[in-house]
Parts: C-alpha cells; structure tokens; sequence
DNA sequence: GTCTATAATGGGATAGAC
DNA sequence: GTCTATCCCATTATAGAC
C-alpha cells in the first residue's frame, strides 16, 4: 500500500518462502540463505526485517495464528451456548477457520499445521510459551467444550486426550503431501486438505470419547 | 567380553549417550560434540566406531529395532491365527515387546519411541527408507490385524488410520517427559511409560474403529 | 532499503602421533 | 584404539558502502 514500487514486498517475500520451507523442513534445518535464495532476496534482509531468525520465526507463525485463534475462539464460545453438544461439533468447530487460512495462500491451511507440528518438536520451546501466553484462551475454551461434550472424563484425562488429537493432526499433516500422494497412486482416492481434515475428525472424535481404562 | 580393561566399551557408552541426545533434541540438533563429552570419550572416537553421524543414527535405531521389531512380529502371528479379535487386541501386541526394551536401559521405552519420531519427523528419509527396508513385513502383518479387527474398513481408510495412530503415539511420545510433568503437577498423577501406553491403547482402538463419514 | 564483505561461531570429518 | 590438532564447510549476524 504505503510502497512506490511496483516489485513484491520484502517482507512479505520472505514470509512466503519461510512458512513454506519452515514447514517442509522444520525450523532449525532451514537456514536463513535457504529462505532469502528461494524468496529472491538479500541475505541481511532478514535481519533487516526480522531482526533476528527466531523473530522470523514468530512472525510466520503469527501471520497465521492472529487469523485462525480469533475465529476458533468465536466458533468454540458459540458451541458452549448450546444446551448440549458433542465431540463432533467441538472439533468441527477448527474446519472453517482453518479453510480461511487460504486468505494467506492457498496451501495456508497445511501450511499452518506444519508450522505448528514444528513449532512443539523442534524447538526448545519458545514458540509454545508464545503460543500459550497469546492464544491461552482458546485453549481454555477448546477444553472446556471438551469437558461438556464428555463429561465422563476427568480432567487428566481430557489432558492427554487432547494432547493426543494434537499428535494426530499435527504428525498426520506434517507427511501430508507425501500420504496424499500415497492415497492416490495406491487407491486411486484423490483427497484435498479438507478432505483429510474431515477424514480425521471422526478418528479424533471417537478417540477421545472412548472410555477411559 | 573380549575387552581387557574394565572401563566400558567405547561403542556402548557412545550408544547410551547418543540416544538420549538424539531422542530429546533431535538428530540434526545434536552435535558429536555434545554426544562425545556427554558420553566422556575422544570426539575422533565417534568416526572410528561408527564411520559417520549418519551411521551413528542408524546404528542407535537398530539397537531397538532389532529386539523390537521381531518380538512385534511374533505377537501380530499369533494375534492372526486367532479366529477372530479386535482392535485393542491388535494395539495389545506392541506393548510387551516395547517394554522389553528395558533390557538396554531404563528409559529404552521411551527413548525408542522418541527416536522413532525423530526419525519421521526430523529427517529427509533416510531412516524411513531403512525400516521400512528391512522391517517391512512387521508393517504388513500390523495392517492385515487391523484388517481383520476392522473389516468394515475400507483399504484407504486403513492407511489413514494407521498413520493416524503413528502421529498420535510417536508425537505423545516425543514429549512425554514433558506431558508427565504436567500431569503430576496439575493432575497429581504420577504415571510411567506403560501407563501412558495404556492409556492411549483405547484412544487408538476407538480412533481406528470409527465408522467413517 | 539494499547490497557486499566479513566477522564469529560451531559443525562433521580426518591426518597423524602415540 | 585413543588423542590432539586441524581442515573445510555452513551457519547467524553485522558493519559499512551505496
């Protein structure tokens, strides 16, 4: 907007090639000359920028949480006016604000649970604290329907189940393409990112309100 | 045994220290450096054993694999002489094998089932090329119990859901000295490995034998 | 804001004495 | 088998010209 040029922010160029290798080969095995070679950019533009690596990092996972937290929130909130609700309901409550995230791109949403699954394996942690101490609410809403949906659980119990679900969807995504590639060569099922999402919310559901033994 | 001194093997104590590294920080994230002055032996010594970090890898892989994957074999045989099982009963055969990887160390358990995730997660494929290469038929039998645990499956459904499981027992695994932290703090449940293999076994179980939509 | 050049660090691997 | 010393490479980050 406020730019003369008719060339591609650099900013904006970086982001978009860091998410997508961040994403492919996690945080640490990306190097800053990976990232500004693929975006067509200086190397010391990052620290331009960004500052620093670990501020890039932030700044790409924050491009697609500040979307798809507020959205989740909203949708979670809603689902617990209902008098009653189920496990199926709670977690389609991530499907339409995680579709949204192609607003960014069109591979936002795969994208951003890459980056997630990344973002609780690779690091030391500094991206969960982040995560945490910015978004805690959602999760706070997100167990709460969790309890209403199965009030059978105890609180442990909904810990590690959602703990679980996180697994589940953040490994199965991180080896997307490559399963979805699988999917189709080996049974001929041609199967977008939604359609895995839809795949896996009956998986998840079932998981998590299984009894407890 | 053919050793004189009575200092520890040069080989094992590099082993021990290098799982350990690897199974918390990763493969990429672990330097010979930090392995070798952890493990108290020369740095050269590391290349002499093993040929190279790579070989390293693999040969702390296939310290567990090997006692792991045969034991996991046996059981699926004789789960699928059976007329007729379940899921639970399927997911069942792995739990004595895994335990049995106390023979190596305390925490083997554990340990292995971080690196199996490192190595699906970290890594460019090279390490999944080498299970999958030579402890492939443990998978085809594991599919063929689902298989006829969950005949209303379909063949897709089954490669979904089986990387479903994967995703949830290799991540929950990965950080499970942290989960276990928190569940003592917040929850006061002090649960071990087995415990927390026993408790996913009926999230899998259920997640697997979902009706699909 | 962008670039070149370079500093400072840490990585894997190896040569060669013992 | 073990150790020291070193090579060579890649990394993040920055200084300073433009």
């Amino acid at each position: 907007m406020s730019k003369a040029a008719g060339k591609k922010d650099t900013k904006q160029k970086i982001l978009n090639a860091a998410e997508v290798l961040f994403a492919e080969q996690g945080f640490n095995d990306t190097s800053l000359r990976l990232i500004t070679s693929a975006a067509d950019v200086n190397l010391a533009s990052v620290n331009y920028h960004f500052g620093s690596k670990k501020d890039l990092i932030k700044a790409v996972m924050d491009r697609y949480l500040a979307i798809f937290m507020p959205r989740a929130d909203a949708a979670l909130r809603q689902l617990l006016t209902e008098p009653a609700i189920n496990l199926h309901q709670v977690f389609d409550c991530f499907v339409a604000p995680l579709m949204e995230l192609t607003v960014i791109k069109r591979r936002g949403p795969e994208i951003f649970l890459q980056l997630l699954g990344r973002g609780y394996i690779d690091n030391q942690g500094f991206l969960r604290w982040f995560i945490v101490n910015h978004y805690g609410e959602v999760l706070e809403h997100f167990t709460q329907a969790i309890r209403k949906a199965a009030p059978a659980l105890s609180s442990a119990d909904v810990f590690w189940r959602l703990h679980f679900t996180l697994g589940t969807v953040v490994f199965t995504m991180a080896s997307s393409e490559a399963l979805r590639d699988i999917a189709k060569t080996d049974f001929d099922e041609d199967i977008d990112v939604e359609g895995l999402v839809r795949k896996v919310i009956p998986y998840l559901a079932s998981g998590v309100g299984a009894n407890p033994c």
